[in-house]
RNA sequence: CGGAAAGUAGCUUAACUUGGCAGAGCACGUGGUUUGGGACCAUGAGGUUGCAGGUUCAAAUCCUGUCUUUCCGACCA
C-alpha cells in the first residue's frame, strides 16, 4: 500500500511544500481564487473553521470586558496623515478612494488597512474624564492592503480579522491589558488550534508602525518557517498626542491617555493548514473542525445498515459536529480517502458485519489507528478519542519546534544551521539593527522576537561578536 | 518593484517546432450493476484555445500588447 497511490492529485508535501499547501486549499473546498486579483472567497467549509475560532476567541474577550463596535471601512486622508511612523508604515499599500460616480472627492478616503486612526479620533471625541475610562472596543471586521504577492490565507489584499482597541489611565493599566491579550491569544492557538506557540516581543526593527512595544505569538510550521499568529501592542501615548486623546484625572489635571491595540486574522487558518497538514491532506484539530466526526455506512443498501447509521448520526449529532455520508455514487474507499483530505478528525465506519456484533470501526485522522467499539460506548469513546487527537497533534508539533530549535553561537554557526536545517535559531544579540540587517541579508532570516524564556546561552553577540544580553529566537518567515 | 515560468472543457493535458476539422483522461448528467481503502458497463453533455490587436486565403499555432496565476528575490503590522 503506497502513499503515492493513495493520494490522488495533490502535490507531495516534501517536494513542494507551497504547491502543496494551495493543493490543500482549493482540493479541501477551503477558498477559491477569484476575478478579483489577490482576494479569494472562502468557502463554507473554510468559513466554519473561522467562525469556530471567532466563536470562542469573541467569548474570552467578552470574559474580560470586550465590547464588540463597528466603525468605518472608509477614512478620510486627513487623519491617516496624524500619526507619521504609522503613516509611513501603512503608505505603500494603502488604496483609495478618490471618485464617486461621476464625483471627484475633494478628499480622498483611505480603505482601512488597519483603524487605529478612525478609532483614535472618535476616542478623542468621547474622552472627557479618568471616569470615563477604559475604552475597551474591539471589531470584527475586513480590511484592505495592497499587497504585491499574495497567497490564500496568508497574504491576501483583503482579509477578516478582529482589531482591538483600548485606552487606560495609566501606563501600567495598559500594558497589563497589553500582555492580558496576548495570553488569550496564546491559549486560543495552543488550545484551540493544538500548535504550540513561542511568545516574546519583538525587537524595535519588527514592532508594528506606532507602537512602543509589540508583543507577538509565534509558530513554526511544517517546513520550518515562522508564522506570526497574532499581536499586541502597546502604544503609550504615541496616538493620543497627534490624536488629542486626554482627560481630567482625580488631580483635576488634563493628561493624555494610554493605548493598546490588538489582532488577529484569518491568516490562522493558513497556519492550521501548515502546522498539521500531511501527504494524506487537511488535519483539523478537533475543536475547530467543522465536521468532527463522519460516518461512513458500509453497503448501505443491505441489511439495516442505512437504519443504524442514521440512528448512530442522531445521538452523535446531539454533541458532536458531525456527518453521516450517504452519497451513493461513491465508494466507501473514495469516502475514506475523501473525508482524510478535508482533515475530519473522525471516521466511523459501520457496515453488515458491525451491526450484526453491536459494533461500529472508529478511524482516528492523526494516527491511521483503527478503534473497534461497541456501539453503547460510542458518545465516550468519540470525546476521550477527540481528546487524545486534539493532545497528539499538540505534542506532533511540539516535537517539531523542539527538533528544529538550535542554538548558534557564532555567524558561520548560524548560516551554517539556517540552510541545513530550516527552523529557529536562538542565539544572542547585541541590540543593534546593523545585526539584524546582516542576518537578514545572508540568511534571509530575521528576528521573530525576543522570548519571555530567556536564556543566557553566551554573552556575545551572534553577528559582530560585541557584548550582547538578549536572546532573540531567529527564523524565515511567511 | 526586479527575475523566471505557465495560461486550450471544472481539473490534468494533446495538437504549437513546420499555420489547414480542437482531441484525450479524470470529473460531470442519465440508466443499470456495485459498496470493508479512490468500482464497472452503456450512454450523453461540455470549447470565443486568458483578453485585445496585427500578419495571412486561413491563427490554439507566428508577431505585439495586456491581464491573471505560480515560483525566486526586494518590500511588507
Amino acid at each position: 500500500m503506497q502513499e503515492k497511490n493513495y493520494v490522488k492529485e495533490i502535490t507531495n508535501i516534501d517536494d513542494d511544500f507551497a504547491k502543496w499547501y494551495t493543493d490543500i486549499v482549493i482540493k479541501a473546498e477551503l477558498a477559491d481564487y477569484t476575478d478579483t486579483k489577490g482576494c479569494i472567497v472562502i468557502k463554507p467549509y473554510g468559513y466554519e473553521i473561522w467562525e469556530n475560532i471567532q466563536k470562542y476567541m469573541d467569548n474570552e474577550f467578552k470574559k474580560v470586558n470586550i465590547k464588540n463596535t463597528y466603525f468605518p471601512l472608509l477614512i478620510p486622508e486627513n487623519l491617516l496623515q496624524k500619526e507619521k511612523d504609522h503613516v509611513e508604515g501603512f503608505a505603500p499599500e494603502v488604496a483609495w478612494v478618490s471618485e464617486a460616480g461621476e464625483e471627484k472627492l475633494e478628499e480622498r478616503l483611505c480603505i482601512r488597512p488597519t483603524s487605529e486612526t478612525i478609532i483614535s479620533t472618535m476616542y478623542s471625541k468621547w474622552l472627557k474624564s479618568y471616569r470615563d475610562l477604559p475604552f475597551l472596543y474591539n471589531q470584527w471586521c475586513n480590511v484592505l492592503r495592497w499587497e504585491k504577492e499574495t497567497r490564500p490565507f496568508l497574504r491576501s489584499r483583503e482579509f477578516l480579522w478582529q482589531e482591538g482597541h483600548t485606552i487606560h489611565a495609566t501606563e501600567k493599566e495598559a500594558r497589563d491589558r497589553t500582555l492580558q491579550m496576548l495570553n488569550i491569544y496564546d491559549d486560543v492557538v495552543e488550545n484551540l488550534l493544538a500548535i504550540p506557540t513561542v511568545k516574546g516581543i519583538k525587537t524595535p526593527k519588527e514592532k508594528f508602525s506606532g507602537a512602543e512595544e509589540t508583543y507577538t505569538i509565534e509558530t513554526m510550521m511544517y517546513d520550518g518557517k515562522a508564522l506570526q499568529t497574532a499581536t499586541s501592542h502597546y502604544f503609550g501615548q504615541n496616538f493620543s498626542i497627534p490624536f488629542n486623546i486626554k482627560f481630567k484625572n482625580k488631580e483635576e489635571k488634563e493628561e493624555y491617555a494610554y493605548q493598546t491595540s490588538w489582532g488577529s486574522s484569518t491568516r490562522l487558518i493558513g497556519g492550521i493548514i501548515m502546522a498539521h497538514g500531511d501527504n494524506r491532506g487537511l488535519k483539523l484539530p478537533p475543536k475547530i473542525a467543522p465536521i468532527q466526526v463522519v460516518i461512513v455506512p458500509i453497503n448501505m443498501h443491505k441489511d439495516n445498515v442505512y437504519e443504524k447509521s442514521l440512528e448512530l448520526y442522531n445521538i452523535l449529532n446531539k454533541k458532536y459536529r458531525t456527518n453521516l455520508d450517504i452519497r451513493d455514487q461513491y465508494t466507501p474507499g473514495y469516502k475514506f480517502n475523501f473525508w482524510e483530505m478535508k482533515g475530519v478528525p473522525i471516521r466511523i465506519e459501520i457496515g453488515p458485519r458491525d451491526i450484526e456484533k453491536n459494533e461500529c470501526v472508529i478511524v482516528r485522522r492523526d494516527t491511521n489507528e483503527k478503534i473497534v467499539t461497541k456501539l453503547e460506548n460510542i458518545d465516550k469513546d468519540i470525546q476521550n478519542i477527540l481528546d487524545l487527537i486534539h493532545n497528539n497533534m499538540y505534542n506532533e508539533c511540539k516535537k517539531r519546534l523542539e527538533d528544529r530549535t538550535t542554538i548558534a553561537y557564532n555567524l558561520e554557526e548560524f548560516i551554517n544551521q539556517m540552510n541545513t536545517k530550516q527552523g529557529f535559531i536562538k542565539a544572542m544579540w547585541c541590540g543593534s539593527e546593523e545585526c539584524e540587517n546582516k542576518i537578514k541579508q545572508l540568511t534571509s532570516a530575521k528576528s521573530r522576537c525576543l522570548p519571555f524564556n530567556q536564556e543566557k546561552i553566551s554573552d556575545k553577540c551572534v553577528c559582530c561578536g560585541k557584548k550582547a544580553d538578549k536572546l532573540v529566537i531567529w527564523g524565515r518567515q511567511y
